[in-house]
DNA sequence: ATTTATTTTTAGATTTGTCTAAATTTATTT
DNA sequence: AAATAAATTTAGACAAATCTAAAAATAAAT
């Protein structure tokens, strides 16, 4: 089934708003979408009738798992679209989200596919969100930051807290960003600063307080 | 100026038929983009009055200089993602051409630019169909077969006259593709034979009929 | 528990791009 | 040159997605 640009956007930002709501509501998702809430009632009756969401008028909606499932592939590959853009055309972690928003909607399975294998099958995009794989699971991953995580172990950076211009900044001279492997040789009591090797470049000392904002995944 | 996907389609429709073309009718439009005549119709008018194209009713129409600028940095983007897909995702020739026509119109100049580097500013399509640059020119270089090239110079392939699968293989088993960089060793005068060597690999022999086949740019 | 405010839905209109069928213009034939 | 054929345009309708303004339902406040 074909879905237009613009069911995509609604089924996607319902997906979203679920993520970070309990409830979600026709206004918070006109607003999502940019719209009025009288356009967005009529999409969900529109997606209603076709399975997507379950709605009654007046109540709240959710996706149905038919829902679900596109709204997965959508973000999947928003998420691919983002982390190509990032990591092989060197654009900015704040530069891509617009553009990768033009990019989910291509439809072409092969396409996707492509890219997942051509970016060696990312987990994370470059804002530390995970990419849900080809049957839309998202790889569940107890993430935890540099200072607590154990030594001698290769990690994979999946995001960073603090993610200010200056932080940027600082870890682009540190050769890490999002998908990075490294290793932590050390840690140093005194101050708390750790002692980390990222693949190919020299082993550098970071401070506890640059250490606290770099999650990883074992 | 930003249009819709369907005026872009219009406008590179028209395009590509006036290269082909002395003469663009609205029943050849409206075929190229696979609607009605009537259809067709009321897009000329709407272009028209957007100063896209020249147009008198029942008249012939073309493009104006603007509908011609547009056109061009349609197919730019249509062409650098066609060089995109075959030659970082590693996609068939016959296959992408479906997928840049989504692609064309994901509208961002920073992203054309940045891809544009990072493919290294490619003068040819996986078809051998020149990429306009940043202003829309197409470098009109003249190209010909490696059976009538001169020896020794740094050649990179253009074109490929037949484009039949059997072909396709045949230039896999070279390393030949478009954007291929070559040289010329020698020539057999008994059978027109052509010895070249392809960047890191081998030299090796190709057939006359081969080298027929082959365009290049000097 | 009424009243008031907020949210959601309906009703009717608009824009874009499309269609069919009929009318008009241009091209072709006899 | 008149008649016929083909191409193009007009007229009117339709689907998708949106809007404003008004009505209906739910939630909050006195």
């Amino acid at each position: 089934m074909k879905y237009s640009v613009s069911e995509e956007n609604y089924i996607k930002s319902i997906f979203n708003l679920q993520e970070a709501n309990s409830t979600v509501s026709t206004t918070m998702l006109a607003g999502a979408v940019n719209t009025k809430a009288a356009s967005a009632t009529d999409m969900l009756k529109k997606l209603h009738s076709k399975k997507i969401i379950n709605y009654r008028p007046y109540k709240n909606f959710t996706l149905t798992d038919i829902g679900n499932k596109i709204a997965l592939d959508i973000i999947r590959k928003h998420r691919l679209w983002e982390y190509f853009l990032v990591n092989k055309l060197g654009m900015k972690w704040d530069e891509v989200h617009v553009i990768a928003e033009e990019m989910e909607h291509v439809n072409n399975p092969m396409l996707v596919q492509k890219l997942d294998e051509y970016l060696d099958h990312p987990c994370f995009d470059p804002h530390g969100d995970p990419i849900p794989d080809k049957n839309g699971k998202i790889r569940v991953v107890k993430q935890s930051d540099i200072a607590t995580l154990p030594l001698k172990k290769i990690l994979t950076v999946s995001s960073i807290k603090d993610q200010s211009v200056k932080m940027l900044d600082l870890l682009k001279h540190y050769h890490i960003q999002i998908g990075t492997k490294l290793k932590i040789n050390k840690k140093f009591d005194f101050d708390g600063s750790v002692e980390i090797k990222v693949e190919k470049y020299a082993a550098t000392i970071l401070s506890e307080q640059v250490a606290k904002n770099i999650f990883c995944t074992v």
